[in-house]
DNA sequence: TGTTAGCACTCGGTATAATCGAGTGCTAAC
DNA sequence: GTTAGCACTCGATTATACCGAGTGCTAACA
């Protein structure tokens, strides 16, 4: 039987759940799993010979490596799919005071930015690794008001309310004088013309629409001009992180060779963005293991993640950044939880 | 001679130039300096059993210590002390591209919080060590204008713009249910009544005072209820924090020992907090060397800090913190100089 | 009296060797 | 198919020697 044979089939009962066990016991203690102290730790009916001919298998098979010919198995990427794969849906989700009382803070919290930043720091907190979260472009925005407030004489702060009562403005310096009450017709238009929509679509449709619309009494095009120097800018989604001193806790993660890409990861949000837009495609709790991650300036991590819903619309992703050793039985349930939560906020939120 | 009269007396000009020279190279190497070496690097005209001696008194004094036996010298903190004293005035800022592309970019900001997150990268990014501010409690910012939005029957957005055209919005739950015009007059009324103001005359007499008036034809009280929910509450100074990966990067931060208490520091932001509060009464910058952070939590690291100004009064402080082997003569400049431009920018604001 | 050459001594760091032990693969017997 | 036995591997730990940059001290020198 050669190896690509064997590399091929499936795994029997004895094996998948031996690899299991082997995951499982190097996720807790980080050393490679010996076949002696492995039977005797999980008191199994079997040899350590037989573990080790059953171990040789699953290295042929791709599941397991040996840092050194006289060391334990490792699991390789390949193995902790495996192992991810299969406990998917077996787990259990306990929720502890603590979530209850962040889960709280964020249902209470008003500020948009805060309650990003309370998110990650449930995730974080929770997880003893790294939270992160995308926030969601503001393109799916719902306009409910505008408002012109002058500041000098040729400069005007534009205020937006969003539906969910979030707050945007911009500072916009056009060439002409503009008298306070003209601005107060201007908002006035502006909120009727524009209440309801989505950002997108004013940008797209609404503007041109109205550009080609007579109007009396109102010189709109300079209100629109106002709009469109304001509403512009094609807002990029934000990333916010917490809990990076976790990841220094933890001995693997500050080894020299990591340490660099993990310094990496931190100015460079953009791995990690690229990483989360990745998943945003996906339903449901994701998980990117070691190799999976493309970007060739991260090694040894892991990213759970899941997108969250503005309604049926997926509008951002959450989740969990880690050593590729990670507690997935405790990290995934709290990620797909968080994901729920947050879905469920946004969502209320524009009704 | 017995060592506690030395430890009295002055230090002659050799003695105390060749003390700055020994800190300066120990802050460019990081290694003790020995004897030979310093002779030979410095082409002194001294043989290296001469700096010996000097060294010896320059030990005696509590400037300098050795490692070990037989090892060369370092700077004690109080060693650090006389260095950056002497230096102090002697400091020579040069304004780099870059830090003119951030200033501008912190000019032109309009929001608050962007503002403190431009400032500290400026700090971490030019300085390479973590740059801080702690925010001046908004009690001094001065009322231009006042605009109360509906949101839900019952909710309202509270937005004040500041004289300098910053945007603070705060929601607002109230019992009563008020119309769009409602809401339009109190916006007049509020903006008339407390356009001018600082956030701290108000709470504390301008809404007493109109408390008092009669006004027909709007229930004025209702508005001031208003107003006093967004602008009662007495906020905290923030921390913000940048650059803490630039820490990890310097070996010496890393050691075992020195990352816990890093670690200490990032999660309990109350270090920082108290380290830069104490510095808040003093003038120019200041520079707080290890065993002088009174925190035992805190060791081998320095902050370099300054209080700013909105017009004559102090109203936060900012610094850099970093190892105690830091590059004083880059770092002050910088944080002198950063001071006096948020102070600047502070002030503009007010007027 | 301050400076310097000479010298014995210190001690952290590196290199080399010896040893230990948890682990493996293989073979033969059950 | 499972297991006991055994020779072998190799990282980690410990022991040892050695190097070199550094010191303090003493005595001689300007």
């Amino acid at each position: 039987m050669d190896s690509a044979t064997i590399s091929e089939r499936l795994l029997d009962d004895r094996e998948s759940s031996i690899l299991r066990a082997i995951v499982y016991e190097y996720i807790s203690t980080g050393k490679p799993v010996g076949s002696r102290s492995f039977v005797q730790k999980y008191s199994l009916n079997l040899s350590p010979a037989t573990i080790r001919n059953i171990m040789y298998d699953l290295e042929q098979m791709d599941y397991l490596m040996q840092p050194h010919t006289s060391a334990g198995r490792i699991p390789t990427d390949k193995g902790y799919r495996f192992y991810v794969n299969t406990l998917l849906d077996s787990y259990e989700f306990k929720k502890s005071d603590e979530i209850e009382v962040r889960e709280d803070t964020i249902r209470k919290e008003l500020q948009m930015d805060k309650v990003f930043i309370a998110i990650t720091k449930m995730l974080s907190s929770v997880s003893h690794y790294a939270g992160v979260i995308l926030t969601p472009r503001p393109d799916y925005t719902v306009v409910k008001r505008v408002d012109l407030i002058p500041l000098e004489s040729n400069e005007i702060i534009f205020v937006l309310v969003t539906r969910h009562g979030v707050v945007i403005n911009k500072k916009v310096t056009i060439s002409a004088t503009i008298t306070q009450n003209q601005l107060y017709d201007y908002s006035r238009y502006l909120t009727n013309e524009l209440c309801g929509f989505q950002l997108l679509e004013i940008r797209d449709v609404i503007f041109n629409k109205l550009r080609d619309e007579k109007v009396s009494g109102l010189n709109k095009d300079l209100a629109l001009d106002i709009a469109e120097l304001a509403l512009g800018g094609n807002e990029e989604s934000e990333l916010y992180i917490d809990g990076i001193e976790n990841l220094l806790r933890i001995p693997e993660m500050v080894e020299e060779n990591r340490l660099k890409s993990l310094l990496n990861i931190i100015e460079e949000k953009n791995i990690l963005r690229e990483m989360l837009e990745k998943t945003m495609e996906n339903d449901g709790v994701g998980i990117l293991i070691g190799s999976e991650i493309t970007s060739s300036k991260v090694s040894g991590c892991s990213m759970v993640s899941t997108s969250y819903k503005k309604g049926n619309i997926r509008v951002g992703v959450l989740g969990v950044f880690g050593p590729t050793r990670m507690d997935y039985e405790k990290v995934v349930p709290l990620v797909d939880y968080t994901g729920r939560l947050v879905s469920d906020f946004f969502t209320k939120m524009t009704k």
